[in-house]
DNA sequence: AGCAATTATCGTCCTCATGACGAAAAGGGG
DNA sequence: CCCCTTTTCGTCATGAGGACGATAATTGCT
């Protein structure tokens, strides 16, 4: 392989959440050089034999104390500009990755500290390397994604009410949507969700049913965006 | 950077075209080991100084003798598990590129030779490496985005009939279109494409009007595949 | 020229999804 | 028990889309 130029390559994580009506990423405060104090996306060198699935997951956990048991990890897209990382060619794997809301995260294994931010408080350039690019089409992607997958369910607990999922939607998107057609929708499409048979308790309201994802993978029709 | 695994990066194109009717991928006869003789997707390493786009492109023009005037290019995956190449570790950022029927390709620098290959027709097994994978998931792409995109008009010429373009969608679909609902669709959707002002010649039937593609970048609402 | 075949384009009917909104159901707190 | 809140069910109007008939505008054939 010395015939080849020699590459780093590593892999990033935009974790999404939904916190307090707040479409939240996670973000680690970095503890070395270079972009010593800024905040950066969780992330690192993947190992010589080591999957890129493996090292995004690995990463995951290992940088922020979260499992990935429920919620949904995907591949967003590869970032490798020369000059983007002044330590010099680095490519990096960017993943997707949307949770319900687990807390606040562990502080990882170095001094670096890690937090949950409002993706919509993000000041343009405080963060390092280029990944308020990649931060901007992970949102948009999952912006776009829960549109024809049922995906926004990822953000929920495993039951759930239609009125958290429709929370949900409402904070990924910025709209309000009406609680009587988001409901006549989504327990109308096939698969999206299913009745777990129990209700709420100790709620304000009427109590509300409970239900869990269901087994579709793709919204027909899809959920549409207010224009 | 000697303290990180080296890694080699590549690039690797699906190239597709709608020819004679079918669903053809561009790929060139490997001269050389590994997989000599084998059928592979166009591809090869990136330059050390050379951004990622620009190593698709160049791959593109230079191994196929077809440029990217029209059409159409975006990043499609990337792909790293180890031993996926016998000759190290390569990690490979996939591209899909969309294109009008250009004719066949010239043979590349090397002494391997390019050509369109239907993709319903390549049995398991005959592609190198993990293409029959990137391939998959290529077509795949191809056959989702042009629901939610004009991208169908990335396989036109850049002037083009309403039929040709419902031709693009049979094929890709592998579907039959009513070809009255497809053209009120068609030129219902606003900046889906735009009357060019003149007419075929000399075909058989009624002329057809003359559109381009228009300015819109997603249509709204989708064009939906047949349940 | 006249006619058939072919293809493009327009129009009609019906169904279904959806936005706007009213109303009833089912709980908690005074 | 009344009021407030939230969920859930209905109703109506509008618009998109599938099925399909009808017409327009050519070429090719006789």
């Amino acid at each position: 392989m010395a015939e080849y130029p020699p590459f780093a390559v590593t892999v990033d994580l935009v974790v999404l959440t939904v916190r307090s009506d707040e479409l939240a990423v996670l973000l680690v405060r970095r503890g070395v050089e270079p972009y010593r104090g800024r905040w950066a996306l969780p992330g690192g060198f993947v190992g010589i034999d080591e999957d890129l699935p493996d090292a995004a997951v690995r990463e995951l956990t290992e940088e922020t104390g979260l499992a990935e048991p429920a919620g949904h990890l995907e591949q967003l897209a590869t970032y490798g500009r020369p000059g983007r990382d002044p330590r010099g060619r680095v490519v990096t794997v960017a993943w997707l990755a949307l949770l319900p809301d687990l807390g606040s995260p562990v502080a990882g294994t170095d001094a670096a500290s890690a937090d949950w931010l409002p993706v919509t408080r993000l000041a343009p350039g405080q963060l390092a390397f280029d990944h308020e690019r990649i931060l901007t089409d992970g949102v948009e992607r999952a912006r776009a994604k829960v549109e024809y997958t049922p995906l926004a369910t990822a953000f929920c607990p495993p039951e759930f009410t239609v009125a958290q999922l429709r929370a949900v939607y409402e904070t990924v998107w910025g709209t309000r949507l009406d609680p009587r057609n988001f409901h006549r929708k989504v327990t109308g499409t096939p698969g999206f969700v299913e009745p777990i048979g129990r209700s709420t308790e100790g709620e304000r309201g009427r109590p509300a049913q409970l239900f869990r994802r269901g087994p579709a993978t793709l919204l027909h029709p899809p959920m549409l965006r207010p224009s």
